[in-house]
DNA sequence: CTGCAATGTAAGCATTGATTACTTTGCCAG
DNA sequence: CTGGCAAAGTAATCAATGCTTACATTGCAG
């Protein structure tokens, strides 16, 4: 796996001293620290380890450890939302519930397909959540996106509330090791019993009211 | 406030050296911690300052900072159990849905007056769980009251992760910050859209189906 | 009274986040 | 070119933390 102390650089191998893009490199190494251990175990100086630069160094970067896990924060996010729209976009002309079903299971599933991504993501005391406007926009946009939709639906005011507290609650209770009952690791069952949730959910709320 | 570096003990100022409760006054000092600052600001050293004792003292009573952490959840729990039951136990006579409309008040009033506490008893990686069978028991018993309720109420199978999910939602939603335009420190609001949530939720889903 | 287990202390280790002083590098004005 | 300066590394250091080990004190049981 390491052939030389060098080696780091894509094409000069400079011996060391000036990464060049060491920035990327961090963030990149922190985001497969979360992936394996969770939030808690990201170490500024272990991301430094993996990207072959002294200890200090990424504080040239990132003025603190929750700075650097905003970063991090910020490229899951991204992620999620892309996720999202990838499943509603394809049914734009279907009906609204079938737009708000997809777009619940399309962040179930990414929240059940990485845990340790989410988990950054949604306690927003491990990062610094106001700095980052792009992380507030794609945020935001989902939110806009079920509001938009639930109103076409006909959904009673304080549904957007509800929907997303269910969908949250869902994810996270799956990440806080609420689920025992579905299986810890075989996300299969987990995730059905969820989806099956969402659509009674769903179907509970917008059956029409007397 | 600090008279002399005795004055520790209740009655005999042993000139330090033999606490006598210990482990308590550690639980209750780590339980503060928590109040102040959440679950990250509990430091073994603290607690053990706060209860006037060496920073290798608490490990004679707790062989780690899980397992300390996992005492307090236990308390806490107890206290959500607790709070749970008083709201229920009055109207036991009344019909399903007021009782579990009582139940998700008291869990969201109880998480919502007490964030950090919640912080513990939810997230899960920051405990030992399964080690706990009080915290166990009183947890699976506020989950069977819930179903229970729900069954008499004739809500469809899977209604119980459904309503777990919500309520679990809401009260996470809260402490991890997701509920800005409430107003942050303000729980008067934020408390009342919960509410209102909650009672969306069961009103849909106990409303009869064709 | 004696001796042992429980419970405390003191000192120390490895690790971490963060800072400081120094060094190397790339690059741009002249 | 080249001289110099800001950016981006390094090394050394600090205080704090979790936890361990060796030792000291205590109280209680026999």
């Amino acid at each position: 796996m390491a052939r030389r102390p060098d080696a780091k650089a894509k094409k000069k191998p400079s011996r060391t001293y000036h990464h060049g893009k060491l920035r990327e490199a961090l963030i990149e190494a922190t985001l497969r620290l979360v992936e394996e251990g969770g939030p808690e175990a990201v170490t500024v100086r272990e991301a430094a380890r993996r990207s072959g630069v002294s200890s200090g160094a990424p504080f040239r970067h990132f003025p603190n450890r929750t700075v650097l896990m905003t970063a991090v924060a910020e490229e899951a996010t991204h992620r999620l939302h892309a996720a999202v729209l990838a499943a509603v976009e394809p049914i734009a002309a279907k009906p609204p519930l079938a737009q708000l079903r997809a777009i619940g299971r399309a962040y179930l599933h990414w929240a059940s397909d990485n845990p340790t991504h989410f988990a950054v993501v949604s306690n927003r005391g491990l990062i610094d959540y106001e700095s980052s406007s792009s992380m507030k926009r794609e945020n935001e946009d989902i939110q806009a996106l079920m509001g938009r939709l639930l109103d076409a639906a006909g959904a009673p005011t304080g549904a957007k509330l509800a929907a997303r507290a269910l969908v949250y609650g869902l994810a996270r209770m799956r990440i806080d090791g609420h689920l025992p009952q579905w299986g810890v690791s075989s996300s299969g069952e987990a995730l059905a019993a969820m989806d099956a949730a969402l659509d009674l959910f769903l179907d509970a709320l917008l059956r029409p009211r007397g």
